[in-house]
DNA sequence: GCGACAG
DNA sequence: ATCTTGTCGC
């Protein structure tokens, strides 16, 4: 099965996804964001039974308002594996990307990036679909170590695998436990950092650009289950 | 062998 | 991710 196959299929065994991973990797490219993005989208996903709903929020960056949001529901086929979230949640991102009328210069993805044991995470794995730069930001630690950065809202740490830099424990709000994000693909680890700083309010730890998606992904979770419900 | 392990 | 009560704090 060469690569091109293998982009538009995710019902593969653990063998063949580490395979496809390592493949991706092969082909990441860290380099500087030219310019300043202008539209950016964020992605996320909430569950019920073996169901889930995709949503895609894309906004303008200079002023921090929704250009367009997208949805897409459907049922899940893969169950979640630590390594490989790509292979069961872009599938549902994918058929959601299709609807989308705007054209985001970048898109961050609530997940990994290279912060990953292959360097394929998530938001580096949708990358090579999406043909996009793309960051991951991640609520939780999965590899790497890294020292406690200052309270203070903006410090950071790097994230370490050996003596390579896969990422950095960013604290997006003062006296509030910190995010991990990492490179997807096409930016730097500094642009990472930037954009993603950029869309912290003052009040919420996740920055606003996969917050909104994660809202609205539950409150159309809500709306379905509750029109189910009745009629 | 044992423990860890994005969402 | 999801299941959930009470509770601390602005």
């Amino acid at each position: 099965m060469d690569i091109k196959q293998q982009l538009h299929s995710f019902d593969l065994t653990r063998t063949e996804m580490e395979a496809l991973q390592l493949q991706l990797q092969s082909q990441i490219q860290i380099t500087p964001y030219s310019g300043q993005p202008q539209i950016v989208a964020g992605v996320d996903l909430a569950y019920f039974d073996n169901q889930a709903i995709a949503v895609i929020v894309a906004m303008d960056v200079a002023t921090k308002k929704v250009i367009e949001t997208v949805s897409y529901m459907d049922t899940v086929s893969n169950d979640y594996i630590p390594g490989f979230l790509a292979f069961r949640e872009l599938p549902l991102f994918l058929e959601a990307w299709k609807k989308l009328k705007s054209s985001p210069d970048l898109v961050f993805f609530d997940g990994n990036g290279i912060l990953h044991p292959h360097r394929v995470g998530i938001a580096t794995h949708a990358s090579f679909w999406i043909d996009k730069p793309t960051i991951g930001i991640a609520k939780t630690p999965m590899i790497g170590t890294y020292q406690t950065p200052s309270p203070v809202q903006g410090s950071y740490e790097w994230i370490y695998d050996q003596d390579e830099i896969i990422g950095a424990v960013l604290r997006t709000q003062t006296d509030v436990k910190p995010v991990y994000v990492s490179v997807g693909n096409r930016v730097t680890l500094q642009n990472t950092i930037d954009f993603t700083m950029h869309w912290v309010g003052n009040k919420s730890r996740i920055p606003e650009i996969t917050r909104q998606p994660d809202l609205l992904t539950r409150e159309l979770r809500r709306d379905y289950l509750h029109s189910q419900k009745n009629g």
